[in-house]
DNA sequence: ATAAAATGACTGACTGATCGTTTTTTATTT
DNA sequence: AAATAAAAAACGATCAGTCAGTCATTTTAT
């Protein structure tokens, strides 16, 4: 009975999502009203309705970013050498993403689900699991360099792992911003950070700071 | 012609920044009504704006957050020994302020003021400026460092100063979406990475890359 | 084959609620 | 009494969301 192929009714439903990522990237959820969705996506309220329950659910459907997760997820598949090229690996992928023009829109409406994770808890839910799985796959990758015998074994894999993350949720703000911010010099202080944890001849007592 | 002292101004005028304050960390700057504000500040819709023309003025008094910056000029002003232990005395800061249980409202403000910032050019100044200084400082101490032959000649200072401040932007986030995110353990692997950067004795050709 | 009936896709004017702000009224102080 | 701080009421604007109705297509009946 369905008038519309399932293909259009898709393409329907990533027509108005497009126009929704694009609003909220300009003004944030908030500040976005459902009339600058509509415009934007060509059709009437009742219809983006009809794909849309509300708003809400709009902003939910824009904070997952599962498109990400699957390129870490590939970046992983090739895991199985040296740790510490798995770690250069997992910062290329994020450094090309940080990298590419296309994905500005979705690197501004991220930073706006961080802020709203503070208030919303399915928000929160989708920031959250979105970085456990490269927070894991880092913690397996240095736990396995440090059994190893590649990896110092001065911090603890789950700090290595949140710092590497913080240092790339960083950059996407400060690039975000607008300064003038050169990721590709940047990203080679994370790499060379990185060669750091490599076991050294002599690394006997490093120091330990409260 | 006095009705009240300026210290009974500049109190009413607290009394309704602190109410601002805990409603933007709970609720976001555009979910909060000025009708919360008003509620929480125990006075009327007409005296809040008696000493705030807007709700955009009381935003942007909020965005900008000055005792941190002074406070990172203290720790600056003991900044002419070693650099790396100047690095570290600034990790100690920031790391202080991060675990204050009283700046967690702070925190969370601070949060959505960077999504602020992407479409509210007052908030991105504030913002912008509140990391210029530290990052000056930070490229400061890392040059001297480098012409002192202290810290090794690899990556470049601006860079490892965005790094450390990414570092502390991302430990705020996840601090605050409330994992259990230990400070102490992600702060000693960020002095880790400090130390990394001293100058060691087979530091020759460092692989640069692209 | 063709017309009538039915249904899905879509529209846009409208709703009540809430927004930030202004104006009016009351209270307090000099 | 003169002035001003504070409270209360009310403003127009805007919000997310709705719903009676239109249009186009498909199904059914003849």
């Amino acid at each position: 009975m369905p008038k519309i192929s399932d293909k259009q009714r898709e393409s329907r439903r990533q027509q108005i999502l497009e126009a929704a990522l694009a609003c909220f990237a300009e003004d944030g959820f908030h500040q976005t009203g459902m009339a600058d969705i509509v415009k934007r996506s060509g059709l009437s309220h009742g219809a983006v309705y009809l794909y849309f329950q509300s708003k809400d659910d709009l902003i939910e459907a824009l904070a997952d970013d599962r498109h990400r997760r699957e390129a870490v997820l590939n970046s992983v598949a090739q895991g199985s050498g040296d740790p510490i090229e798995g770690l250069h690996a997992l910062v290329r992928v994020y450094a090309q993403w940080l990298t590419d023009p296309a994905g500005e829109a979705r690197r501004r409406v991220g930073i706006h689900g961080w802020a709203e994770a503070l208030r919303n808890r399915r928000v929160r839910s989708s920031v959250v699991e979105g970085i456990d799985m490269p927070r894991a796959l880092i913690v397996a990758l240095v736990e396995r360099g440090q059994h190893d015998g590649l990896i110092r074994q001065g911090p603890g894999a789950e700090a290595i792992a949140r710092m590497l993350i913080a240092i790339f949720q960083g950059f996407v703000l400060q690039k975000s911003w607008g300064e003038d911010f050169d990721v590709a010099t940047c990203v080679a202080a994370v790499d060379d950070v990185i060669d750091g944890l490599r076991t050294t001849k002599s690394d006997v007592k490093r120091r330990t700071r409260t």
